[in-house]
DNA sequence: ATTGCACAGTCTGTATACAGGAGTGGAAAT
DNA sequence: ATTTCCACTCCTGTATACAGACTGTGCAAT
């Protein structure tokens, strides 16, 4: 692999694991030398997590972790609902291949699958996975390069992605009811793409969006930091201005 | 300023004024030569555009200049539409400071009084400066760093910004009758975010986004380049795959 | 004529050296 | 004690050297 992207994926474990906080300021060669790469690869990384929105630019140079507050949470939920929303719409309008409704077909009935049986421990890994497989082709349905950009610049947000509530907390009874109910919803998509039924389309995923970020906040609570990942994957909240 | 800030000024010039051509490999020594700069800041500039999405990143390494089609002008719209109607709805939601609401209003006064007399040679540069008073008030109304992020992405696009259409062709008559309905729009999102109306807020200025891009793409014409503004910026667009 | 291969030129990715500047801490003066 | 100023240290931004990879050309063989 190349230094500059495994420079990106350790510091974003380094930013990720709590290791370097939000506010303070990133210094190139302390990451150098703890990720045993020089400058350079460092810097590449560095920008390229500001572009993602991860790090802040410091104006007199450099830069520092950025912190999350709630209502970003929230904001990116309507952001992701409006682009999803439009994703759908347009992959309705625009009518997908054959191929693409097979696949939509095959994520819903592979989480049906899922949740054949009454057994409260479904398989929350496989969920992901297919949940992943029918957003990404909705995108990719959209025939929209423009708009997969923005949406892939949303998701490299951590609390962004369609999953995100999900790896943040998976107590299964309530996990269970809300997935549940987000299935219909992929069901109500898939439908309405099918029927070329934009407007649903649209509505359906917006509000699908928005669901997965109303229960993440539920699972934050009162907490100020948010645990996005079994390995200790943290997001630091400031309160808010 | 500092060398990799007009690095980025100068390859985007070079970009927009079609001395480098869509699709072939920018040699970032010959940049540096041609902007008397060295290739680190260069190479800082490179990344930069390829994160904005002027550039693509070729998987042997480099970049090439992007090539955009009629698609992906309609996308903006569509995209843009998406972004600024959400950022009107949740100004409309959040509600507003009454500095902000004057802004707006003085922003769309600024535009009837141009429109004052019926002399079809109207002030447009003016215009385009009242219009991005207007737009970017609502964008900071919304009141949220994500969606801001987002747009301020998407406006990078030489082709997305809410004056794009103006600055490709400013042949006066039918464009005062453009910009009237426009202002008319202006006006009715103003009065739906000052009276809370969120959902009015955002279908209005979903249309107002889409209408830009109907302007344009008429302008367009069966072209096969886009001239964008009258010091010979140009956008070159390829066929449809 | 076409295809395959080898070689050379060029380019990118990386490392490192250097200079200017920003931030910090301490000391001195009020 | 507080504030201001100065000096020092660390850091970022930039330049440049180097190595490996890739591309394109030309020649030879079929």
């Amino acid at each position: 692999m190349s230094q500059t992207l495994s420079a990106m994926v350790g510091l974003r474990d380094l930013i990720l694991s709590g290791e370097l906080l939000p506010g303070e300021r990133i210094s190139e060669n302390l990451v150098a030398q703890r990720l045993n790469a020089s400058r350079t690869p460092v810097r590449a990384a560095l920008m390229r997590l500001a572009s993602e929105g991860l790090l802040d630019p410091i104006p007199s140079g450099g830069f520092t972790v950025r912190a999350f507050t709630e209502r970003d949470v929230i904001d990116a939920g309507e952001v992701r609902g409006s682009l999803e929303g439009l994703a759908a719409r347009l992959a309705a309008e625009r009518g997908v291949s054959s191929d693409t409704l097979n696949r939509l077909r095959d994520a819903v009935q592979g989480i049906d699958g899922l949740f054949a049986s009454e057994d409260p421990h479904f398989d929350v890994k496989s969920y992901i996975a297919f949940n992943r497989i029918f957003h990404d082709t909705i995108h990719a349905a959209s025939d929209s390069a423009i708009l997969r950009r923005q949406i892939d610049q949303l998701m490299s947000l951590p609390f962004a992605s369609p999953s995100a509530f999900i790896e943040a907390d998976d107590s299964r009874p309530i996990l269970r009811t809300i997935l549940i109910v987000a299935q219909e919803q992929h069901r109500a998509v898939l439908e309405a793409i099918e029927q070329r039924q934009s407007a649903r389309a649209e509505a359906i995923m917006r509000e699908h969006a928005q669901n997965s970020v109303r229960y993440l906040l539920k699972v934050k609570g009162q907490a100020q930091q948010l645990r996005l990942k079994p390995n200790g994957t943290v997001i630091h909240f400031r309160q808010r201005a």
